[in-house]
DNA sequence: ACCTGAACACCGTTCAAGT
DNA sequence: ACCTGAACACCGTTCAAGT
């Protein structure tokens, strides 16, 4: 009779095996907790509780698991029922949508920018936009350029939003003090306008000038599909 | 009498004296060259032979390095002499010199995204913008976003093309192939308005998609100011 | 097939020491 | 004050070896 054996190979408790979802997600986790820049493929290994080496086994490479992740963050984009009579209320709404994301995942708008979407979620993203404009009815190379250039806009904020972001209150604090100064002592007679508009472009503030270029945007597709 | 001897200090040829104007001359070489990922202190280094620590003494750090470089880059845009009648067509050129400049400076853009301007050939450049606007006769409060707007939306234009120039024309034309197959391959069931609109969305095109956007936001900023 | 330790070829920046 | 060699604390990725 053999003798009593604590279950095979049970000694120590399993190691999570690694898998492609396993490791997207620790680098999610790591992008909402510390930002694009703390992603790190030793960052992301360490968080499995394995050495770096063992994640190339199921990601190409970093590139590669980056756009595993944005494809996860598209995913979360809002997009509710299209309702062509309110095309442009509803293009707002999910590049708004879009934009919250996007800064959520510790500034994945890095990421995003330059790249052709292919996974299932970004593709799900563009179908939405793209048949919200079509059943608006503006015409299919307005359409195209639209679609292309409305995820570029709200990449490019969250883009900046991310890089601000990066700093400690106190430090953005004083960064916005130090350039307030710098533009308020700036020469007259050398930067006539730039002096006279310097309370104007402090008052600057983040959602507006989002919502300001939004309206721009859709206001000049709406402008160009007329024509 | 003295033997002759060659003039003092001089046996071997004298060392070219680091300065912040020399760091900068070899940064921008190398970035007309091999563009901003091939940007290394230990490069800029290398080619005024010497080694990373010496630059500390003249730049902060990389990311001021770096500063200077956007400063003289943004220099050369072109600034003609304000015409406020044509501003619309004006606003358009300097935005087409900008990206001119960013892409032809290996993609500098990526730098001047989330930076707030402060050289002497960044402020000369805002003070070009906001004077033809003014002069327009564009609400000052219109004025200050759309200054923010547009160097924004070049900008990012410019870093994605920077990103796509960064391989060779041939893994270019390799990538824009399997793009095309992944594309014409899409199940027309699930993404009926992609698959349906995939010519269209193939024939986006560099210059013409550029002009596309600037079309949308000279068009919406003037209808914004109108209202 | 999957996982691993060790190593390779890089980075930016700091620091003590020189001149 | 300016410059330097060496070192520190990181990277992404590869590779031979294990299982």
């Amino acid at each position: 009779m053999p003798p009593v054996r604590p279950r095979p190979g049970r000694e120590r408790p399993a190691r999570r095996t690694l898998s492609r979802e396993a490791i997207a997600d620790a680098a999610m986790a790591i992008l909402e907790r510390e930002g694009l820049d703390a992603l790190t493929m030793r960052g992301v290994a360490a968080a499995l509780g394995t050495g770096p080496a063992s994640l190339y086994a199921h990601v190409e490479d970093k590139e590669d698991l980056i756009s595993i992740c944005v494809d996860r963050a598209v995913a979360e984009v809002e997009m509710p029922e299209p309702d062509p009579a309110r095309w442009q209320e509803q293009v707002k709404a999910y590049a708004r949508s879009m934009r919250e994301v996007l800064v959520r995942h510790g500034n994945l708008a890095r990421a995003t920018m330059g790249m052709i979407p292919t996974g299932p979620g970004a593709l799900a993203s563009v179908e939405w936009l793209l048949g919200l404009l079509r059943e608006a009815g503006l015409p299919d190379r307005v359409i195209a350029y639209a679609a292309d250039l409305l995820p570029l806009y709200v990449s490019a904020v969250a883009f900046e939003e991310g890089l601000w972001a990066a700093g400690t209150p106190e430090e953005m604090e004083a960064y916005v003090g130090a350039i307030r100064e710098h533009f308020a002592g700036l020469p007259a007679e050398r930067y006539p306008h730039l002096v006279a508009m310097v309370p104007e472009l402090m008052r600057v503030e983040g959602d507006e000038r989002f919502e300001f270029g939004l309206d721009v945007i859709v206001a000049g597709i709406a402008a160009l599909a007329a024509k």
